[in-house]
DNA sequence: TATGAATGAGAATTCATTCAT
DNA sequence: TATGAATGAATTCTCATTCAT
């Protein structure tokens, strides 16, 4: 089902940042060593990406596409039967891809990534949206549809990083995740 | 009641650093320029620090306990109300020390704090354990204490956010403190 | 009347030197970008030129051919007489093209040039036999003939770089050219 | 009677470039090499200088105000007496520094000194007000006053690059010298 | 011939840290 | 203690040149 990825040495590349990025953290890693981790030239990696913020853009921008893609669910649902599944889908994407959860947490803290791609993704994710619609329909308090996405997503990163640093087995997610969901839910519930 | 501070050389690095860190970002500020900026020599920094890291640990430190004490209330008050009190204290001085807490966050975020610090600042404050009292006495949820600390200080700290980010006047603080509360509130309460 | 040019990439890569070198400087150019500005890829500059000094030979060649056929004039003339149109010819030339009488200039100066293209050069144009000739007919002062055309090309360069700072007039080159030239022939004649 | 100089190791990194510059040329010779000719670390050379460019710029400051100084005579004189010493000035001090003319000549022409330095340099020098003074009383031919101080002063460069290389004896200098003066003056007398 | 991705040896510059004064 | 010039390893980025296609 993957396509043909367009270059192998660029994926190569962005693999390697994120994972010398994850372990290491992004100021301590040189490009050196991410062309050497990812097996080319360190000259390559500049072919590739203009500079090493450019790399930082790729990566965040490809984890948080991923990242994103785990909450799409099947239209159709209730507002809060979206959430749930979208709760889940991530809290089971970010157990399973911790480095990058944990990297995509690091660069945007750090302002390591640029305005430019903060914005570009955000225009892409129009999460305040959805909670405005369920605001209006009466399914959730008045509130600031920012603030709310903000608190749950936060609540949601906490949760993930509970779950990481208590090494939850498989199995026992998906109550984890309903628990989690449940006190989420509380908060914002009308 | 203040203490005569050791020395007057240590405390203006300090305080030279928390403003630079939290307006260039830790990485982007050298030593020379926060000695500079604390009008010392660039070795003087290395007599009272001995490394770069060593400083960063102490503004950590520093105002980790500034913003601790913010949450110290009187005792003899119930779970619920010391929690409250708590939070709107919390949010009353983030809003008032907005590029500390924001310092705070980006330290924390960036592991620039060493674990060793880390770890004896977390001996300081038990708030699991307040957490676990307000568990078995059954006032809020059964659930992981350090699972709970965690969402509620980041619930806390998005509202925080979210407050500078819309420049909430201070006369508008306690009810949003009220809000902020309620809502954390009903997602750990029993 | 002109051959066909043995390679049509070879002179496209040679003039987009011209350009890029005259407007950048040489150290600024890289070989892509002259590949790129010549429409060609950028191993194909090697192909023709076995390294980027060879390129810059082959320019400063041709610029000096051009430079030189500027100046040839009808014999059978005086000697005065044909220094007289060889300055006026060459001054002509280099105000018809000033990017390249800089260029030449330029690679000069900077030592680009390899000795072996400036000897086989040299070899080409025999000024000091010419002005010999007229030493030893006593119609210029009897001095190193090496000096004198050395004094007299430096007079030319100078005379050309004051009229395109001065943005000289077609019309009025004549004029100039014939000012120069008394100023010239005042200095080394008998 | 050689002032205490301000600090030796800025001096050292100077005459370390003047040397290698001149030696192997601008863009060949490495900030790291000059560090290491002068005996300093590499580091070292960017507390004296912001960047390369600027050493460039002190480099050729310093040569050219050595320069300028060969020329300064006695006032009282007449124009052309003046010109004549400051000919005869000029060229001793060329002979007897010839790797700081080339360099001089070199750092002009690859235009390496940044317009800033070349400007300010400019300000202090004022020989085409001396020449249009000598023009207003009638000794020299009316011309644009800067197109004589160019052609002047490459005369005398020509001159001094051929005594050079013709290794010239220092008993030989004066007679050169007045030579050289007769073919200057006579271009440019009225 | 022509291509252009890949190479990797440098290059300029930075900066935490040292140490003689 | 305090100083700040000196250090030099480390870093990002460049670019002439190569070579498999």
């Amino acid at each position: 089902m993957r396509e043909t990825s367009p270059s192998p040495k660029r994926q190569a590349l962005i693999d390697a940042a994120i994972e010398l990025f994850s372990q290491e953290g992004f100021w301590n890693t040189t490009t050196a060593r991410i062309a050497q981790h990812a097996g080319v030239a360190t000259g390559t990696l500049f072919t590739y990406f203009p500079s090493k913020n450019d790399l930082i853009d790729e990566v965040y921008s490809a984890i948080k596409l991923e990242a994103m893609h785990s909450m799409r669910c099947t239209s159709g649902l209730s507002f809060q039967e979206t959430l749930r599944l979208s709760c889940s889908g991530y809290l089971s994407w970010c157990l399973q891809n911790p480095e990058k959860h944990f990297l995509k947490h690091q660069l945007y803290q750090e302002n390591a990534v640029s305005k430019r791609m903060q914005d570009s993704l955000a225009d892409v994710f129009r999460f305040d949206d959805f909670f405005r619609q369920a605001m209006s329909s009466g399914e959730i308090i008045e509130q600031d549809p920012e603030l709310l996405v903000a608190m749950v997503s936060s609540q949601l990163e906490v949760a993930v990083q509970h779950a990481i640093s208590k090494k939850l087995a498989p199995e026992e997610v998906p109550e984890y995740a309903e628990t989690i969901f449940q006190m989420i839910w509380k908060s914002i519930a009308a």
